[in-house]
DNA sequence: TTAAGTATTATTGTCGACAATATTTGTTCT
DNA sequence: AGAACAAATATTGTCGACAATAATACTTAA
């Protein structure tokens, strides 16, 4: 089974299921974004007390999918272009970096079992052509395995710990599905290929085109959504 | 007056303050890497709850002073020689991508007011050769200026308010001065230089190179640590 | 004497209530 | 009628106590 985040442990005390909870709803858009949070309203949807709700507020803000402001309380972050431009210039810094490690840290073993990955990934992308999902998720695990080479854990932290939460969070939100299945393969299998080169420059570069790439992709879908929606108000 | 941290807003709460107090206390290492924390006890001595204590130490966890074990506690993150170098190497990634999107997006008058400070700086370097204060806290003066001049959110939240508190505890700790006066000056002069020419990805090079400089200073002073404490020792 | 198991203690997680602050509502004056 | 001020309401911050879990100390058996 392919984890949805490899860094995340067994959710223990209460509050770390509330946390996932309201995690998933606020990543799908159950929560709306920007909207405001009411500690009391919550904490009886959930049946628990405020103190918990409060514990598993702290790690939503950790992650950076609400924001708290002193007496006055808690809002969903929200989706902005600005934001999601933001996030993924910070992506391509951090993830740049952590390829550029992975090619100088990464255990042979390690290098194998992502190619193998990749063989497997090339194969249901033959086989099921079209189904977005398998490449989404495909892609997902393709980042998550460069990002663990590093071997780094502040990068680990930073990337998987915070930003990927946001990162799916505008995914769905955007209704987002890494249309660009084979081209983005082409791209994993080079970087893969610059990293059991041990190349790190070269790796980082390709990693950095690659969410380069993404991140254009994604602004023109959202253009493109922005120009039908002013058709369809006019 | 020159500001201890750019991002920060005024403590209101008690929880604030406690936080800050403690802060200080981990980076200056009052409260020794590694340790265990007591929350009974820490809140005996700050005479608060342990419900403010803990809103406290979450706030410590979100810029990885502490960290937390479900059912087991707290403990004061501890300064390795690797943290250190991940820390270092997750800089070099965050603070390059953010001068070159300084080099991007900050105002004229953003840059003057960066070329007014470091020809001040250069002043009292003059006059007060050989005293270290001053020329630290212009360094960390500069390093402020250039990630809030990439006008990026997302950055500037990830370096000033999470990365450089364990910037400043490791260099409280090791005992770092930034000794490198002169070569540190002359770098910071070329990387406003590419900023005020729009070279972004002139600037990104400096600057990762400038931290990469200081993170092979700060080796060096460890090894020398070393070395020395070997032969006290034997 | 050592090891394992059990009982005890201490620490963390959770709860409900009160205090302090912010927001909303209602009133009064211009 | 609109704006400014005041009262009332709701929300967040803080507190102390109880419950659940982990760490420690003790007892017992091999």
């Amino acid at each position: 089974m392919l984890l949805e985040n490899p860094t995340k442990q067994a959710a223990v005390t209460t509050a770390d299921k509330v946390f996932e909870q309201l995690q998933h709803a606020i990543v799908e858009g159950d929560m709306a974004a920007g909207s405001k949070i009411s500690e009391p309203e919550l904490a009886k949807r959930y049946e628990i007390s405020r103190s918990t709700l409060r514990e598993a507020l702290n790690r939503l803000e950790k992650c950076h999918l609400i924001e708290r402001k002193a007496n006055v309380g808690s809002r969903v972050v929200d989706c902005t272009i600005e934001g999601l431009l933001e996030l993924y210039i910070t992506r391509e810094a951090l993830e740049g970096m952590a390829c550029r490690q992975a090619a100088l840290n990464m255990t042979e073993a390690e290098i194998e079992h992502m190619q193998a990955m990749l063989a497997q990934h090339a194969d249901e992308k033959a086989l099921q052509d079209g189904v977005a999902y398998y490449q989404e998720q495909g892609d997902v695990d393709f980042h998550y395995k460069v990002i663990l080479g590093s071997h780094n854990q502040q990068l680990i932290n930073l990337i998987c710990g915070q930003l990927y939460h946001l990162v799916r969070m505008y995914r769905c939100q955007f209704g987002m599905h890494s249309p660009r299945a084979t081209r983005a393969f082409r791209e994993h299998s080079n970087i893969i290929q610059a990293i059991s080169d041990r190349d790190g420059e070269l790796a980082e570069l390709l990693m950095r085109r690659h969410i380069a790439a993404s991140r254009k992709n994604i602004e023109a879908k959202i253009a493109q959504q922005n120009g039908s929606e002013k058709q369809l108000t006019k």
